[in-house]
DNA sequence: CTCGGTGCAAATGCTTTGCAATGTC
DNA sequence: GACATTGCAAAGCATTTGCACCGAG
């Protein structure tokens, strides 16, 4: 993960934007999502952030995380729960996940075919896609073989 | 919409599960979840129960609706709002949706070679599907139209 | 120096819960 | 009659907001 890169998509994508300004707040959070692995929720990161040390408060990463996820740098999904999940979204292919009901897994997929028939969709309604995600909810081989 | 064949479902789920009783307020709740056309909250139902002079807490229809999705009847979806949305599940094939972000419409497709595509990926993954919901949000013809 | 951003705590809005009353089995 | 279910209002939670202070441009 090139830190230095999703820095400079940040402060480019700040500076097209004239009005926003380049915070040390905002480079923090940036810099905690990109050492997160995997799917993470506002409060985790917010945790993670404190506990290292690191002065922010949820409003700002609330906002903060919209922010990146405005310039691409990061996904927000909003699986069964009633709680926004992120995952750091910088130089990541498309992708679907499989979501385990009974453990709360998710398995990431990423299929050609699947985009192929989801753009023909779009064409045939006129519809000009601009993110997507499938979510298949069931249960994942370890918890199939649980008895 | 057969009302009587839903009716039985719903009878017959609750029987199954030994505990679960048949009151009133729940065949109320699946009857105006019948009546109702394309997406719904909990919220709206509630208040269109209420208007209808049908005596519901808010409480029971929020329990209800879940009920409903155990059995099949409801299913329930969380788009990008913080809001879930429900419609009724009751003899309809299983569909995605395109979401405009501009006005909000929900646009509802079916495609055999998407759950073609789904069911081999989850074989692949030995991951036993139980439901999936495929979320393209974007912008709608009516809206790039506009200016 | 200006105005956007931050932090805090309080507010919001959806959903769940605790408990007495009610109605099903 | 036993006990699941209801209704109400209050509690919970994730997220947003209002406002005084701070700091980037």
């Amino acid at each position: 993960m090139d830190v230095e890169a999703a820095h400079e998509t940040l402060t480019r994508y700040l500076r097209s934007k004239g009005k926003l300004r380049a915070t040390s707040e905002r480079f923090a959070v940036l810099d905690a999502v990109l050492q997160s692995q995997g799917h993470f929720d506002a409060e985790a990161l917010y945790y993670r952030m404190i506990t290292k040390g690191i002065k922010v408060s949820k409003a700002t990463v609330y906002n903060t995380l919209d922010l990146l996820q405005d310039c691409g740098l990061v996904s927000k999904y909003r699986f069964a729960e009633n709680t926004s999940r992120y995952e750091k979204a910088f130089g990541r292919p498309r992708h679907h996940h499989l979501i385990c009901l009974e453990c709360g897994d998710i398995i990431e997929f990423v299929s050609d075919r699947l985009e192929k028939i989801q753009d023909e969709v779009c064409s045939e309604k006129n519809f000009s896609p601009q993110s997507s995600s499938l979510q298949v909810f069931g249960t994942c081989s370890k918890c199939s073989k649980k008895p």
